[in-house]
DNA sequence: AAATCCCGCCATTAG
DNA sequence: CTAATGGCGGGATTT
């Protein structure tokens, strides 16, 4: 017998045919389930269909999930069904490095409306306005003003939206269509830690830091204070 | 009616 | 070729 019958369909629907309704709550406790799990091994590689089929996600939308969650660096696809998780406080420098990209506004006349393209500048959109919350409706044409796609781009942006919700990485509020950004993730800049830079380090150090680098490079804090601290 | 987002066809890409 | 991946947007549900 083969496993193809697994693929195409689901699943999910026999498994609460009969016991929950509410599919859009198994979706957000799923993603929440999941990543609840994938946090405590984290940096260790894991099936991608493995985890599918544990928190009962219906392939395509697994896909959908990894990859908003892999656009904001939570982890990385290695392989052929295969990933890491690397955690928030990955997340957290890609969240600095999308900050800093937010000033410069590029011309994006993109065809093609990826779920990781999307993600990234809807979380961009935070900065860019610099709005601590942000309309969907209003970044979709935003987003959209190139290609006139308002329609797809919105629904991604609910899509997205709501992973990211049931990721804790964003919040909805009473206002319809209005998303914010936690402080903790709006002010990112000053909730990094102060590295305690003494004079005698700084006059050590060789050269300057951050030279004429793309701004595309995420210079990492983190590890330069590490390194100090050793 | 407007806001949400479920759902899966099928094109594309990897092996 | 088969299997993994994910673009895309119609339309069912909620509000």
């Amino acid at each position: 017998m083969q496993d193809s019958d697994f693929l195409y369909q689901l699943d999910a629907a026999v498994l609460d045919a009969h016991s929950q309704r509410k599919s859009a709550e198994n979706f957000a406790s799923s993603i929440k389930k999941f990543i609840a799990y994938v946090e405590e091994n984290s940096n260790s590689t894991c099936s991608l269909i493995h985890l599918c089929k544990e928190f009962h996600f219906q392939r395509r939308r697994f896909y959908d999930v990894i990859n908003v969650l892999e656009a904001l660096n939570f982890c990385k696809k290695t392989g052929v069904d295969e990933m890491v998780w690397y955690g928030r406080a990955n997340f957290k420098k890609m969240l600095l490095q999308i900050k800093k990209s937010s000033i410069k506004e590029e011309n994006n006349f993109d065809q093609c409306i990826s779920i990781s393209v999307l993600t990234v500048r809807f979380i961009k959109s935070f900065f860019t306005f610099n709005s601590q919350t942000i309309n969907i409706k209003d970044i979709g044409n935003y987003l959209s003003r190139e290609n006139g796609r308002t329609k797809t781009t919105t629904c991604k942006l609910y899509q997205i939206a709501h992973i990211l919700e049931a990721a804790s990485v964003v919040e909805k509020t009473i206002m319809p269509g209005e998303i914010s950004l936690p402080e903790e993730y709006f002010r990112i800049e000053e909730t990094q830690p102060k590295i305690p830079f003494t004079i005698e380090q700084l006059l050590n150090t060789p050269a300057p830091i951050k030279s004429m680098q793309q701004d595309s490079v995420l210079l990492d804090v983190d590890d330069l204070a590490s390194h100090l601290a050793a």
